[in-house]
DNA sequence: CGTTTCGTTTACGTCAACGTAAGCTTTGCT
DNA sequence: AGCAAAGCTTACGTTGACGTAAACGAAACG
């Protein structure tokens, strides 16, 4: 019990569960992220052991998700990040990424507007319908 | 050539590449439309021939996808309107839906925006690190 | 000492909305 | 008659982000 507790002081290392638990994923999306190179968790035995580190770049990979950057384009991202301790090459290249993410994400913001301002017309139309139907029968009751 | 004519004065039929060309879709799309039960075009021998009201519901079809609903709803809705000759019911529940859908998309821009404002943050940081470095080596020039 | 519980690997399945290819028939034009 | 264009059907492929199942090892618990 005390080596846990250590261990949870001092390597600060979580099990997958934990990890699960901490964040709201599946294991499967873990072992995943893993496979696809976004975490490096590290082995006790067969075991995975989540670091800080992980942990850092599981919350940038949610935070990117909710961005609506792919898992490919949010490895790059972490890639450069940890690459060179942010080398200003690196930075700017991240910078130029997400000016292009940001790009599309606005022209999407733009067209989202559209469409609902568009549907909203079309309510009314379809409101006005039945305004109408209803105004007509109580005309002709 | 006179059968053509006719043909497109009073049934007012058009052949699918016709279709695709007016509408900037595939023929593949369509028949797989048509296989989802979105269009219902009739058939001279082996060939599709699609009506005025196959025309109408493509358009519906074209602007619910530009609103983010998916062909199973799209589906729905075109069955609802075309169901009950626009019964009162059948449009409130159209409308019941789409102000689902509104919801749905007004949630949607409101995470954008958040989005949007919190990568133009983060991006702020960034900036900020490189001004910092360049500053910092003009500074020690 | 048996049995849940947690974890592991490997690998096939899923969903949406089509794309793409093969192979055949029909139509139109010369 | 001949041949390319247009259509047809059938069916497998694609993409992303995991879900799900099988089959196994290790550990914790009573």
């Amino acid at each position: 019990m005390f080596d846990a507790m250590r261990d949870l002081m001092t390597e600060e290392t979580m099990t997958i569960r934990q990890m699960c638990d901490t964040f709201e994923v599946t294991p499967r999306t873990l072992r995943f992220y893993e496979s696809k190179e976004l975490l490096f968790p590290i082995r006790e035995g067969q075991k995975r052991l989540f670091t800080r580190r992980d942990r850092a770049r599981l919350k940038l990979i949610l935070r990117g998700k909710r961005f609506g950057f792919s898992l490919e384009e949010i490895r790059q991202l972490l890639d450069l990040y940890y690459a060179g301790d942010q080398q200003a090459t690196q930075l700017s290249r991240t910078l130029d990424v997400a000016g292009d993410r940001l790009a599309d994400m606005e022209r999407q913001r733009a067209e989202l507007d559209l469409a609902i301002a568009d549907l909203k017309s079309q309510m009314g139309l379809v409101e006005d319908m039945l305004t109408n139907v209803t105004t007509t029968k109580d005309a002709a009751e």
